[in-house]
DNA sequence: CCATCCCAAACGGACGTTCACTTGTCCACG
DNA sequence: CGTGGACAAGTGAACGTCCGTTTGGGATGG
């Protein structure tokens, strides 16, 4: 319903990306490195040698880029926990998992990632709104996981819900503004250590 | 030097703010909720109820706004966590403090705190480099109370300096997304927390 | 021959900034 | 007391430029 026409080419051929994908790559680049505002069509055309009108061949507007970049972050997200929410080990290795699937989403989509946490306010109302109604199911995804381990007896009795959540959202949300892919570490050597310290905590055992 | 002309009022009335000083605080709010280049000279000159142009007699122009607004910004984080670095009282101490501080800068400034975590990107090379540079002393700020704990043997002596620190910038810095400064949390409240959950884990004691 | 892709030029509008000018206020001076 | 100049603050129009987008036409290839 989206696409107007499907690519006609067989779906083994992997290196041919429609010239629309190419768009959308170049723009998450460009919106993640400049900020939509400050990236011009005709900025966005030169990467991709060819003329700012151009573009209007393949997409319909400046914003439509910005929607599906968002749109496709917000999906990722969704796929990766949402299988999750079922899932019937401790919260503490869920939330290990989650952490894992939280963090891999966000360092294997650094650019829309970066463009999804910086760019959303310029949505229109429309679009702005379902990204306000997705970050719920989000929190709310966190906050039951952490329910579910007081409930469990797995976390602390006396846990904060919502404070505890927005601290594991704070670690995973943030990887976007410091980790690099080609660096020594992996989304899982982040995320176990970040789970280490989260559920054993940074202070060394009593010693007696 | 920077004020081409005192205010000629007693040092002792507070709430006449100079012009400049308004145009600043107005700014901060928009470039907060709209970001800088979606946010006009115009748009700003009419929440201050006067014309585009006007601005120019107060200031340089629209990047010296934005280059004021950052540097205080990161003016008010140095002076909040720099005391700290010789404080003699042990690294998980330390550590609380540096977050209720951190958090503190944040909680006060959102609108600031907002710019100045979104829109460094879009400052000039000069400024840039600045809070490049100023970023890093911060982040070396927590990597040196990480690495004292694990020598005072107050953390655990398996744990990633730089992970550690980056664990707790996340949760620190985050902040700014999520805090309502009229809620029921203070900072306090918040850095209390945080701490609690940091040095003591999330999981539920070992019962004997 | 039609479809696809792109170019080149143009559109109206918004942008940051400048500038000559008016206004209001204060103080020095006769 | 009156006047005039200095000065700061703001107006409103204009500047050149860049923006997102539209349009008509040219090239290429099944």
């Amino acid at each position: 319903m989206t696409d107007p026409a499907a690519p006609p080419e067989s779906a083994a051929e992997a290196p041919a990306k429609t010239r629309r994908e190419q768009i959308y790559d170049v723009a998450s680049r460009l919106f993640s490195e400049r900020g939509y505002h400050a990236t011009s069509m005709r900025d966005l055309a030169g990467e991709l040698g060819m003329q700012g009108g151009s573009l209007y061949a393949h997409i319909s507007g400046k914003e439509d880029l910005l929607i599906e970049i968002v749109n496709r972050a917000a999906r990722q997200f969704d796929a990766a926990l949402f299988t999750l929410r079922d899932d019937p080990r401790p919260a503490d290795h869920k939330l290990r998992e989650a952490m894992y699937r939280h963090i891999r989403v966000v360092a294997d989509n650094m650019e829309s990632a970066t463009v999804f946490f910086h760019e959303w306010k310029h949505l229109s109302p429309a679009a702005y709104a379902r990204v306000t109604a997705w970050r719920d199911t989000i929190d709310t995804f966190y906050r039951e996981l952490v329910r579910q381990g007081i409930d469990e007896g797995v976390f602390r009795q006396d846990l904060d819900v919502k404070m505890t959540a927005n601290l594991i959202l704070s670690a995973v949300n943030w990887t976007y503004t410091w980790y690099r892919p080609g660096g020594t570490l992996t989304p899982r050597d982040v995320a176990e250590g970040y789970a280490d310290m989260l559920l054993g905590g940074l202070r060394a055992p009593e010693e007696g």
